[in-house]
RNA sequence: GGGCGUUUAGCUCAGCUGGUUCAGAGCAUCUGCCUUACAAGCAGAGGGUCGGCGGUUCGAAUCCGUCAACGCCCACCA
């Protein structure tokens, strides 16, 4: 077979990809052995494939084959999410191009335009995965809204209505006037933004003639003068014909046309005189009362807040309390709506700015104030300020939920890795608020509640069931009136958060919901790992641990690997505007997928961001071509009948050693989720051990063929590696195992088992020599290196006094080019010496040798140890660490002590003898 | 405003419950090599007062306190 001298990727992914699908690798069936489950987290159903799924992904498909080839019955679920609010939008969006409103079609009209964009879209990434490499069972590929998950969700609503556990309620939700509907408070982001604080008056409404005593120990504040809120007297402003007005600090002037009460804290010195008045809106010309209310914070502005209680979520609660008017003065869509009277139609970010020029023109702005607050903002419309509004929504309540949810990750019987977000996850469960599950949107699962007629003014009555039959049947019961038609009902136009459905997904994916305790469900539940970003804890991960112990009475997976977000190499997030986001794909067409998954690999310590630089992908596929080319020069060899020498007995020895030293790290490093770091152990067993030591010390001269022994010995340790790295590297891992040896149609690496013992303690010291023998053999290089002189130039190396490596000697004299190692109680005139430990070793060189930068080189190296000399002895007449340090550390520093001067007196001898 | 986390070589990070000559790895850099698997390579080398200060201890990158910088999460100050 000809290799070439570069690894193709292209050549080899697309047909083992296909291999393993033909072979159906990837299917999992319940059996006896034990099962390991992953569920996908679902990526949005007409989404493309980024950098952060690539991230998921491979760390996701390095578990699954992982514990394929441990011998467990691997299953990963794939699937997509409806992703409601983003989908609409992009379908809105996409109808607006044509022309068409949304406004103008039917809700099952626009559900086919919906339909039709997720068959043309859907599933792209999916595809997308598989260039990756992902080994998913395909099989069992779900949608969030096919047929079983949408059963399940409605199957959910209904019963938690029937517990009681979900409500509805006229409730002040976040607002999305883009996407005109409801959010939960998770799918707020509030960011810092630079505003105004505008300070308007509100004058007091005087009867006529009246003045009053109250204020006859006010301090009158011209218009000119600063506030201080930290004033302890009444503040009086008049203007100049004399009338008494406050002043309110607001960062929203264009609401007052909703204002219907005006508060102070009761404790307030500076607003007593307002007690009781009643105060005029500015350009409104409205009357509202002056409340008191604690919650007004004394500090802040002038101490006096404006309530607007259809438009403020505080403001609300303040209305409520002291039973003010609400109104309510925006349309859906943000814009003025008639009951405001005034800007009617206008946007509300427009009507803002023309509000304080009519205000300042008016004279009823005292001033106008630089000011930086947070605005919430639609996680889907960024560009789309969040409007607090009031409106009926249903909603779930959370606190059982949190009861549930937060004891098993409290005490580790599901593990968060890294822990940190365990606070993160009690935080939110011990603040939990009810959750909103309704939206207003088509796209999703609409709500099974079925109104029935009621007349005019009476209260609205409802059933809530799975089908519109069994609503017939309900409304029959509760309203006596047998002839009442299915016809008669009106289901609830509303569809529900995502997340309701999401958060069923670990069940629900084998059906669970439907038909509880299956085959199936009993089988793979609890999964095993959740690998996923940490900006979903709560919309997600806390949910489905909420669902989990409430549906199956356990927890959803035992583990869940947070990863952190990648970035670029400057730290900055990855996104489309920035435009600093490569496409994954051309990124595997260019480096191939092993290439990309191992550069993403290198990068992402658990939980901490990660970095993405194209140079890590670019070691990547060195690497693969490191393997590679290994592969090409062990399959060149040819074997003979000969007798193993020496070396390759040491060598074949020593690396089966290092193989299953390394395992044990890896395993080690496996079960603490710290894939990265086990990556780097294999990359660098593969690299530096096995080709830059191992190869090289059973390489026979060239045109030699190979002793069988160490022939076979080295397929061996190469289909080791090659299983090791196959988590890792997919496709090269099995291009290779399938040319190492000849294999069966069917047969594939992902299903070749990897378990080493661990070292003995015999080949623990093994591993030590070598370590040692490497030492003395770089020694020789630096020597060669320092002197010019060509590895190919055959030297001599002498060991001072003893050779406690001798048993190695065969090795030494092949990788150093050395003719022999020969003991001598002198070192010879004209050698270049280094120490091993304790061990002198000396180069002869004859007239090569500089004395002069010899000796100062050994006249360094005297300095350092004396230096170091001291520095134990001084440790070691300290009486109190004697008698304080456990002695197995003194015995060190006694040690070090001796090594230091034996080391010491060599260097001494030696430079002795340059000196001559 | 509360909470969490980070700070170690030019870059990205290890260094676990203080003590193996403990200051490490990968990449990058420098030097010399087209040596018959691989220049996407080989052989070598340099590089850090472990963020600052203080404390505990025989002993601190590691524990405690404090300050600083950065990052993230949560919170109803208009």
């Amino acid at each position: 077979m000809e290799l070439a001298s570069k690894y193709n990727p292209a050549d080899v992914e697309g047909k083992w990809y296909q291999y393993w699908l033909d072979h159906k690798l990837f299917s999992s069936k319940p059996d006896g052995r034990e099962p390991y489950t992953v569920v996908i987290p679902p990526p949005n159903v007409t989404g493309v494939l980024h950098m952060g799924h690539m991230l998921n992904n491979t760390i996701q498909d390095i578990l699954v084959r992982r514990a394929r080839m441990e011998g467990k019955n691997a299953c990963w679920v794939p699937g997509t999410d409806h992703a409601s609010i983003a989908t609409e939008a992009k379908v809105v969006k996409k109808l607006a191009e044509q022309g068409i409103k949304k406004s103008d079609l039917t809700r099952d009209e626009f559900l086919k335009h919906a339909w039709d964009w997720t068959d043309e879209h859907g599933g792209i990434i999916l595809k997308q995965l598989r260039k990756l490499g992902a080994s998913c069972d395909w099989d069992r590929t779900a949608f969030t809204m096919d047929e079983k998950r949408s059963e399940s969700v409605i199957k959910v609503f209904v019963d938690l209505y029937n517990k009681g556990l979900i409500y509805r309620g006229l409730r002040m939700v976040n607002w999305d006037p883009k996407a005109q509907t409801a959010l939960s408070n998770e799918e707020v982001i509030y960011k810092e933004e630079k505003s105004k604080l505008y300070y308007l008056k509100y004058y007091v409404e005087e009867a006529a003639g009246s003045t009053d005593g109250e204020e006859t120990d006010a301090v009158v504040l011209q218009p000119t003068d600063a506030f201080d809120a930290t004033v302890k007297h009444q503040v009086l402003h008049r203007d100049a014909q004399g009338r008494r007005y406050a002043v309110v600090a607001t960062t929203r002037p264009e609401t007052i046309m909703g204002d219907t009460a005006m508060c102070i804290n009761p404790k307030d010195p500076k607003n007593t005189w307002l007690k009781g008045k009643k105060v005029i809106v500015p350009l409104v010309n409205r009357v509202i009362p002056v409340i008191e209310d604690r919650y007004v914070e004394i500090e802040f502005g002038t101490g006096c807040l404006k309530v607007t209680p259809a438009h403020d979520t505080n403001d609300y609660m303040l209305g409520k309390k002291h039973n003010l008017e609400t109104i309510d003065i925006f349309n859906p869509d943000a814009t003025i709506s008639e009951a405001a009277g005034m800007y009617i139609g206008q946007d509300r970010m427009a009507v803002r700015k023309q509000i304080a020029l009519d205000l300042g023109q008016n004279g009823l702005l005292e001033k106008v104030e630089d000011y930086e607050n947070k605005v919430g903002y639609s996680e889907r419309n960024a560009d789309t300020a969040v409007e607090p509004r009031l409106c009926m929504q249903w909603f779930l309540r959370m606190q059982h939920f949190a009861d549930i949810a937060l004891p098993p990750v409290m005490n580790d019987e599901l593990k968060f890795y890294p822990s940190k977000y365990k606070t993160t996850y009690k935080n939110w469960l011990e603040n939990i608020q009810d959750w909103c599950i309704s939206r207003q949107l088509w796209w999703g699962h609409r709500i099974p509640a079925y109104f029935l007629p009621t007349e005019e003014g009476a209260d609205e009555k409802f059933v809530v069931a799975e089908t519109a039959e069994k609503a017939l049947e309900l409304a029959h019961e509760i309203s006596g009136c047998e002839h009442l038609t299915e016809a008669d009902l009106r289901q609830d136009e509303d569809a529900l958060d995502t997340w309701f459905s999401s958060w069923l997904w670990p069940i629900s994916l084998f059906d669970g919901i439907n038909q509880p305790n299956n085959e199936e469900l009993n089988y793979y539940y609890p999964t095993s790992d959740l690998v996923t970003g940490p900006d979903i804890i709560f919309f997600w991960v806390a949910r489905m641990i909420m669902a989990g112990y409430e549906y199956k009475g356990d927890m959803p997976f035992r583990n869940v690997y947070f990863t952190g977000i990648v970035r670029d190499k400057l730290g900055r997030k990855m996104s489309k505007s920035l435009g600093n986001s490569p496409d994954p794909l051309d990124l595997i067409a260019q480096y191939g997928a092993d290439g990309v998954r191992m550069g993403m690999m290198l990068s992402a310590p658990a939980g901490n961001d990660i970095l993405f630089d194209d140079a890590l992908c670019e070691q990547g596929r060195n690497f693969n071509n490191k393997i590679w080319n290994a592969f090409r020069l062990v399959k060149g060899w040819q074997t003979a009948d000969i007798e193993q020498p020496e070396s390759s007995k040491i060598a074949t020895q020593w690396f089966d050693a290092m193989l299953k030293k390394t395992a044990a790290e890896v395993d080690d490093l496996f079960s603490k989720y710290r894939l990265s770091e086990a990556l780097m152990v294999v990359y660098k067993l593969f690299w530096d051990e096995f080709s830059s030591w191992y190869l090289e010390m059973i390489k026979p001269a060239y045109g030699q063929p190979i002793d069988s022994t160490t022939y076979q010995s080295t397929l061996e340790f190469f289909e080791a590696l090659l299983k090791m790295l196959h988590p890792f590297m997919p496709f090269i891992t099995e291009e290779l195992w399938q040319h190492i040896y000849d294999r069966k149609e069917g047969e594939s690496i992902m299903q070749a088992e990897l378990h080493l013992p661990a070292p003995t303690t015999e080949e623990e010291a093994l591993i030590a020599n070598i370590e040692s023998v490497k030492n003395v053999i770089s020694g020789v290089r630096t020597v060669r290196n320092q002197k010019n002189i060509a590895p190919k130039e055959v030297l001599s190396l002498e060991v001072v006094e003893a050779n406690p490596l001798a048993t190695y000697d065969s090795v030494v004299v092949k990788m150093a080019n050395v003719d022999a190692v020969n003991v001598t109680a002198q070192k010879a005139e004209g050698t270049v010496s280094f120490l091993i430990g304790t061990t002198e070793y000396a180069v002869p060189l004859g007239n090569l040798i500089d004395t002069e930068a010899e000796i100062s080189k050994q006249e360094a190296e005297l300095k350092r140890l004396e230096g170091f000399l001291i520095g134990v002895q001084k440790k070691l007449s300290n009486e109190r660490f004697v008698a304080n340090a456990p002695e197995a550390v003194v015995e060190m520093e006694r040690k070090k002590q001796a090594d230091a001067e034996s080391k010491i007196a060599a260097l001494k001898e030696s430079l002795a003898a340059l000196k001559k």
